[in-house]
DNA sequence: TTTTATTTGGGACATTTGTCCCGCCGGGCG
DNA sequence: CGCCCGGCGGGACAAATGTCCCAAATAAAA
């Protein structure tokens, strides 16, 4: 559920410590609740997740809002942006203290271009992430019910992801009133299986 | 809502035509209703849409099934099986009569490592493919409502787009009693607006 | 420590959506 | 020609989800 890619944070994290492209890559922090990309907006950088989580969410007009995807160690940011040259599809927000690699459009393309092991990871990233999003897209038009399952799933993730219940609810595209009464039912089943219910 | 391409056709169709590597790209036929690609299945080619139109769809084990999007002209077809060397993530079937230009999975990962355009070409296409999965996935969480409009839209397009009212449900992730529902309601406000009642 | 927000949990009701089911059409075929 | 089958439209009811609202619990601020 938190998307990781260790095969490039090894990569950049070489890079940084290497001659000239490394002088164009910044290490900066964020602490928790700021803004990396503001959707809509245009961009101006890449960034390169060294620890911490982001969200990635993506906002209607009418206030509501979805979150995409949590990204954690090795994810990448505003790849998408620097690639169409379009404005950010989605913002990007910080939900732990954060530390990335920063670098501008220019010098990731650049990479892109020249570096063959660059290249091919973030393609396979991207390929992953392709897959994942449409994956999810489907099975949450699809399955009424195994959201109650994905719930379980979730909550094992739930303690360590810093989330609250509403972005939690934002994530699995519900509202929150509907994701209490999922839990709820979850555990009302859970209890009816392994303890006999106890009175009092 | 059929996405297309042409930027890609233009790059295959000369390739197709070029020396050594024109070989390894065949031109292939389907009809309607052929499956191109088997959802689970280990894929062993890629394809270039030359002409017609594909559905690409997951399905679930309950039965039911979504409409990932409808792909037209230049629009490539188990790329991300070949990069992520996974099982087919989804079914791709014909809903028009089709010509592809059909290479095997070598020849792709070759072509990506070696030709520059292409591979800025395929890159792009991904990124412009994964923003508009998530924001479409997005969208069909945000609204109930909007969908009306999506609605309106859709039946522009609809008349050119060969396909059913079931597919198209599947599409928008709704039910065919749904779809015909919301159709209907279309057509009273329409009416209500523009032609005052008739009656009989 | 008191006060103020934020987060959480849930009742009551309205709305939306799904499920089940039936009837209508139009085309292919014995 | 009558039959069957797939696509289409829609009624009736059930189930899921959203909206509105309020109250307890926590966390943050004063």
């Amino acid at each position: 559920m938190i998307r990781k890619s260790p095969a490039i944070l090894r990569i950049i994290d070489e890079l940084s410590g290497n001659g000239q492209t490394g002088q164009r890559i910044l290490l900066r922090n964020f602490h928790k609740g700021q803004l990396l990309i503001g959707q809509g907006t245009i961009t101006t950088n890449v960034f390169f997740i060294k620890s911490g989580i982001v969200k990635c969410s993506f906002a209607e007009d009418n206030g509501k809002e979805y979150i995409l995807e949590f990204l954690g160690e090795g994810e990448v940011l505003g790849e998408l942006e620097a690639i169409t040259k379009a404005p950010a599809m989605s913002s990007v927000q910080a939900i732990s203290d954060l530390s990335v690699y920063m670098l501008d459009k220019i010098t990731f393309l650049d990479l892109l271009r020249r570096n063959e092991a660059f290249n091919s990871t973030i393609l396979e990233l991207m390929a992953v992430r392709l897959t994942d999003t449409a994956v999810r897209s489907a099975r949450q038009q699809l399955n009424p019910l195994e959201h109650n399952l994905t719930q379980l799933l979730a909550a094992l993730e739930y303690e360590k992801l810093p989330c609250t219940k509403q972005e939690l609810a934002d994530y699995l595209g519900i509202t929150l009133r509907s994701l209490n009464r999922l839990l709820k039912v979850q555990l009302v089943e859970s209890s009816k299986t392994h303890n006999p219910p106890q009175h009092r």
